[in-house]
DNA sequence: TTGAAAGCGCTAACAC
DNA sequence: GTGTTAGCGCTTTCAA
């Protein structure tokens, strides 16, 4: 009975007047006189008339919808990136497509290929690798606007990011000034490219006049308990175990807690820990974690805001921002004062 | 120099064929001579070329998109759900518009109306309430396949959802397996019109012959640990306090975690606790969490499946399909037999 | 095998 | 104030 949906030719044809004064009268022209305009809305409303946007967005050329690529959102700091990006896009008539890549390079390159043939008008992502980024270089020479919310060697890019480097220097630097000499670290990032926060350990041991050693560097790929798990051991196992340990973000810091509990060793006496993202949960873990902590909200409206305004400048290509998020320690009970070795 | 981005007409410009040989080509058509087809894709190579999804979609008639509302995708079971459903459906072509509603009902309408307009091809949602879903019913007038993530009471809808009744009655049974009589709940959803796990505890409750007591019954709005602290505040306070507590999530088990180390009480000697969804952490928590388990990526690929389904089959109205994904007890330390009142 | 023409639902120029 | 026309980039008849 009722025709699948209505359109402007129909809402035209029943009240009379042409499909442009209808057009007109739905987005409130003042052209249109306030008779015909209550007339219109009326037979619209009774038609349950909805505006076709992908035709608009056609003649328009502009989809009011921007692209997101994340590489996973299980960890719950991307998670909660993209739901304030998801809701500050929204709060600006903006809708969010939404992809993960698994981190898996050709996933991502394939999420971006699909967003471009729906004519996003933006993208915002965090890569899988942060050098190579070739496939979104390219994007430039499209004159799509692109924000990365990873830090980016090379510079040339609208980036809104997390100091990783930083945050990671002051989770060793935590772990220095408590005594610690010899700190493992559970690396996530270095394998696929992101060596920010492997740096940042780099960093702070070089101050301190702390000899690298490899066998206190353990790299996972993914964000889970278990890999963490897997890494604590691999770090305890080698001569000369570490008195303390960074893991690269909160997951990791979970596994090495549940390695010491496995091990009957007590957390901080034994070992101290520190994770990186403080993830709600991170405070009800075995021992509240101490921790490297940012407000991904803050980093969310950043990178929206300027997105949103290399789109809406529309004009000539714009010097690129960068812009970063400073991380700080939240302490809670999971680090404490080196031991002195009992023998 | 480079124009914006290339469409068919330029390419046909450039290789002297018609945009509508261009088309065919592009498409591998069988119609078109494999001399010309290379020729055209060599030609679409060099120019970038990207097919406008948006054009495509105003003729077919479809985009190949749908949109997935959620309440919120902090709770990591939806978070999981939500990832597993982007995965499923890009491995069929499809992308997904994604939007949370924060439990607001009227985000959750405008989200809708949005995806509406934007004519996704079918809509995955998982309600605000239960029971309040007219704007949802009305989009069955516009043919619009849609599938709840919920069930919901009246029938006449598709849905994919895990049984919560169920799930609350295994957990509030667990505990009175385990000899308790007094047992709090700490509910979610009730005042929000989401009364499946209230009801499941209390089917259990009168299962056994124990009698409501109101004063055992709290409920809070959200998903967090402060949440389940405060419920578990509340409960405590009262005269004849529980001797076990079901938290209607694993966040608010945390929060439940944290008041009986706070005051003191051990984890299960004083007090059971059990939570609900299992997510990833609850291993990990201060006393590992009993929990109702199930796998979220089930449920994501059957509700996939599912709406792609009545959207390919693009038929006449199909008979509703309710399917259920049912919930067990992952028993990890939180709960133990009930100690005799030491009286 | 390839081309011409029409049209998807809308907005934008320009008449009237 | 309102109507007419053209066109966004594509697919789909229908001819040739």
């Amino acid at each position: 009975m009722s025709p699948p949906r209505a359109r402007l030719k129909d809402i035209a044809a029943m009240t009379g007047f042409s499909t442009n004064t209808v057009s007109l009268a739905l987005r409130k022209s003042p052209l249109v006189t306030e008779d015909t305009r209550q007339l219109i809305e009326k037979a619209a409303e009774e038609m349950s008339y909805r505006p076709n946007e992908i035709a608009k967005s056609l003649v328009q050329r502009q989809t009011r919808t921007i692209g997101l690529v994340l590489t996973n959102i299980v960890n719950p700091i991307l998670t909660q990136t993209a739901q304030a990006i998801e809701t500050a896009l929204a709060d600006r008539g903006y809708s969010t497509l939404f992809a993960t890549s698994t981190n898996d390079r050709e996933h991502e390159i394939k999420a971006i290929e699909v967003f471009q043939g729906r004519q996003v008008d933006g993208i915002l992502i965090y890569p899988t690798n942060h050098s190579q980024i070739d496939h979104i270089k390219k994007l430039r020479k499209f004159h799509l606007p692109v924000v990365l919310l990873a830090s980016e060697p090379d510079g040339g890019f609208d980036v809104v990011s997390l100091k990783e480097r930083l945050g990671a220097y002051k989770a060793t630097r935590h772990l220095i000034e408590l005594g610690h000499k010899r700190i493992g670290i559970i690396d996530s990032g270095y394998r696929v490219g992101n060596p920010e926060k492997l740096q940042g350990y780099l960093d702070a041991l070089a101050e301190a006049n702390i000899g690298r050693d490899d066998r206190l560097i353990v790299s996972e790929s993914g964000y889970s308990p278990v890999l963490g798990h897997a890494g604590m051991e691999a770090l305890m196992i080698a001569a000369e175990p570490p008195t303390a340990v960074f893991a690269s973000n909160d997951a990791f810091a979970f596994g090495v807690l549940d390695w010491c509990i496995q091990h009957g060793l007590d957390v901080p006496g034994d070992i101290s820990v520190i994770g990186f993202d403080n993830i709600e949960f991170s405070a009800y873990a075995a021992t509240p974690l101490t921790t490297v902590s940012y407000d991904p909200k803050l980093l969310a409206q950043m990178a929206v805001d300027r997105l949103l305004f290399l789109i809406e400048s529309g004009g000539p290509e714009t010097e690129p921002l960068m812009q970063h998020v400073e991380p700080e320690i939240t302490v809670r009970k999971s680090t404490g004062q080196r031991r002195e070795p009992s023998k």
